[in-house]
DNA sequence: GTCTATATCCTGATAGAC
DNA sequence: GTCTATCAGGATATAGAC
């Protein structure tokens, strides 16, 4: 990579750190590109040379959101034959709800649909769709391992898990900010949810009669 | 109630009532007075005879949006002894949804935060307090009726049934509207959904030998 | 009780000089 | 490559006439 190009990507960078700075202050929502262009020392007119409309540049924090996401949940997620399901899925919806607490503006463009008249392109969505594979795949190996039951089916498994996500996610963003999940509130609430999914899905269930 | 007030009323529901239709179009953050004015055949400061502020009239949608959710989805939910519990989850899983199809405004409001600066005043979360204890009530009695696990903890219930409620919304309203929950795709979810829960929270469980 | 008029400020976006 | 200048319009909210 050229110098020019080089720090054109920085630039870019500070662009989307700064508008990620005032979605997380305001909301998503409240994205003004005025604000942004302050905050990074240009005029307005000039973000224009780094993203052809407000839309690209909300396209941008979405997906380079599921990048982080992938990266800093989905990636970690070793599973062997002797995986404790159960703390494994709960230390993962932990994890997804404090990630969603420090990435608030990318949390809320993922699994909310704030922004009028924006919704993400398919180029955006690319990552998403690799995530979402990741657990289809992820769930596949667990049945494989003998962790979930021999008779279910993954895609059933990893749509219901994507609901326990957006679920504790979306109560999270909806109330106060910032309110750790590592307490010990939010802990028992997340091993709760978790042994419910293990309960249906995992090896000992009861419809599990070999 | 007077002829004044009763006209003060029904004005306020014309209001509400184009309010909420701007938001179901735009998302509720694109909600404006302006166009809620030329709406009801008003310019936009008559509207402040009405009501004090733009979060004024975003608290109201949202407290009759729990108003209606309670009447439509909690309010006909009769228990038994026999109840099947799966197919019973099953069901209210598929109304909330349909309902948060149906009333797309209220419901961003309702489980989102998708407004620059406006979070619901201690007032208008009455209604969403009397959702919550009705559910709690329920599970109570569920469990009193044996339909549930003699050693849960009611409140865990609940909370756990809040989040399935919030993250199947959460995912439609992210999704296209307009698409229903009854099709045979949402309902083999929610009855996936239902299943888990019971799995765990139902009388059958494992965990659950007298 | 609704209006006109206005205050004040912001928005996203474009054209063209430097 | 960034700027000034500007477009064309929007927003919420208030003051005061009718």
């Amino acid at each position: 990579m050229g110098k020019v190009a080089e720090r054109r990507a920085r630039t870019i960078d500070a662009i989307v750190a700064a508008a990620v700075d005032v979605m997380g202050e305001t909301g998503a929502a409240g994205l003004s590109l005025g604000e942004v262009a302050r905050r990074v020392g240009m005029r307005t007119p000039s973000l224009y040379g780094y993203f052809a409309s407000r839309s690209a540049l909300c396209d941008e924090i979405f997906r380079r959101g599921w990048m982080s996401y992938r990266d800093d949940i989905v990636a970690g997620a070793g599973l062997s034959p002797d995986t404790d399901v159960v703390a494994f899925l709960s230390d993962l919806l932990t994890a997804a709800v404090d990630w969603a607490n420090s990435h608030r503006a990318h949390a809320e463009l993922m699994f909310w649909r704030p922004i009028p008249h924006w919704q993400p392109s398919p180029e955006a969505f690319e990552p998403a769709i690799e995530v979402l594979a990741d657990a289809i795949a992820s769930f596949a190996r667990a049945k494989d391992l003998g962790l979930l039951r021999h008779d279910v089916d993954v895609d059933e498994v990893a749509q219901a898990w994507a609901v326990l996500v957006a679920g504790v996610i979306s109560q999270q963003l909806s109330n106060e900010p910032g309110v750790a999940a590592a307490d010990g509130r939010a802990s028992r609430h997340a091993a709760a949810l978790a042994a419910m999914f293990v309960a249906h899905y995992g090896r000992h269930s009861r419809e599990d009669t070999p």
